[in-house]
DNA sequence: GCCTGTCTGGGCGCTAGCGCACATAGGGCT
DNA sequence: AGCCCTATGTGCGCTAGCGCCCAGACAGGC
């Protein structure tokens, strides 16, 4: 069994439920380990599993004619894949795939569907963690709509560092202009930009936060927003 | 009493329940009149009434830093106003205003809570309308980021028509900008190119849709998909 | 050592939409 | 009638990002 890093592996939603309901779930998760570019789910299709990345992450992008893709949303220690199962609807819409490789914990869809069933604290947790993303999707629309390509990838790559647990990463200009919808010449002059500012680092895919203050200065707000609105919800009592 | 238009004032989700429940439902609901521009959700704000358009419809829009706007839903009689109780949160993320005056179904949300509690059925439905809610929110993250304005525009008259219930509605193109995120001079364009292929005619904010099928085929495909989703997933047994 | 595939960098012409400023026209009010 | 406010139309220079293409640079496999 391979040795884990000292940082407790935890999620933060199995985190926030009560010690013995925990404990029981904890029992019927498994863990995996995540390969980097996995695909977890495609849209259209049901759910094998529900995720609970610890130490990995995921991202999530929707399709648009089955060619064009946009990213909307990362899901790290700190949320779940499968979310949809909250109303009662096994089904997703996105298409997710591994970004981050690490370990996760992992649940079969109908045993997790049966979990919800007998917890009340699990319900009231998942449906204010949907709340919390339905906000982020109206930040992100909005925020790809109006702000400028640099304060996007800032602000996407502050994003991947909390995720990530880890201020480095993987991850090509060419993925990055997938998930931000722009060129991949456009991801490589607005990194370079960032990386002569000293902000960031990166060779050939290997990305590293030099400067988290700097590049929170140079993302937009809306960074800020998200992270504001998550705790605003999800610690609330 | 004023007399109400022959076609019957009904909301699809209403509609949609058991003929004893919709019966209880409706004799808790009251009849009101929504007035064009009427405030009726502010972000961070809790709800007093939810709502039910029978003939009126609804604009929801993100506040980015307090002062930019951004459209990002349209609420007509096949929805409501308020979705956010059926996650247990009584706060509104996004702006809510009237668009199209006319009648609506409300009720308090205390009342509408207990009704939730007491019905599967409002439960069921409601989790499956808010899931098409997220599938269309990501639809329109993405159509901003790669559609052309004049097909978001066509898209979008194509929505009101459909939740106004009728070919002419009111909405200047100041609005339109607003809601779409562009200038004003940019809807002008846009708008004045689709008026000269004679898709709509339009005079002082009295929009007039003189050919569907036309319009249809300058929007974006996003009309349709989210048509396709709302009836897959609402009317699925 | 060589070769091939992946990753990053840069140039060039183009367009959608921006910001700003001004012009015209209809409707309602006095 | 005259006036003002709102709604629409137009012009001009500018920029972010597009599409396309090619160049260099590093890594891993043979």
């Amino acid at each position: 069994m391979p040795i884990t890093k000292p940082v407790p592996a935890v999620n933060r939603l199995i985190a926030g439920l009560p010690d013995t309901e925990r404990q029981r779930f904890l029992a019927n998760c498994e863990q995996v380990t995540l390969n980097f570019d996995e695909v977890l789910a495609k849209p259209g299709t049901p759910l094998l599993y529900v995720y609970f990345p610890t130490q990995s992450f995921i991202s999530l992008t929707t399709t648009m004619n089955g060619a064009t893709r946009l990213g909307v949303m990362l899901i790290g220690e700190e949320g779940m894949l499968g979310i949809s199962l909250i109303l009662g609807l096994n089904l997703s819409s996105l298409h997710a795939s591994v970004l981050g490789p690490g370990q996760a914990l992992r649940m079969e869809t109908a045993q997790f569907c049966r979990e919800l069933e007998l917890s009340f604290a699990w319900r009231r947790l998942l449906k204010r963690y949907l709340y919390v993303m339905m906000g982020q999707l109206a930040q992100t629309a909005a925020c790809n709509r109006f702000h400028l390509l640099e304060a996007r990838l800032a602000r996407w790559l502050l994003m991947a560092q909390d995720r990530a647990q880890s201020d480095r990463f993987h991850v090509t200009h060419e993925f990055l202009a997938l998930i931000l919808g722009v060129r991949r010449v456009g991801i490589t002059k607005a990194a370079s930009t960032l990386q002569k500012r000293k902000l960031i680092r990166y060779r050939r895919g290997d990305i590293r936060i030099l400067d988290r203050a700097g590049l929170e200065a140079s993302a937009c707000s809306c960074f800020c927003s998200d992270n504001s609105l998550y705790s605003l919800i999800m610690q609330a009592s």
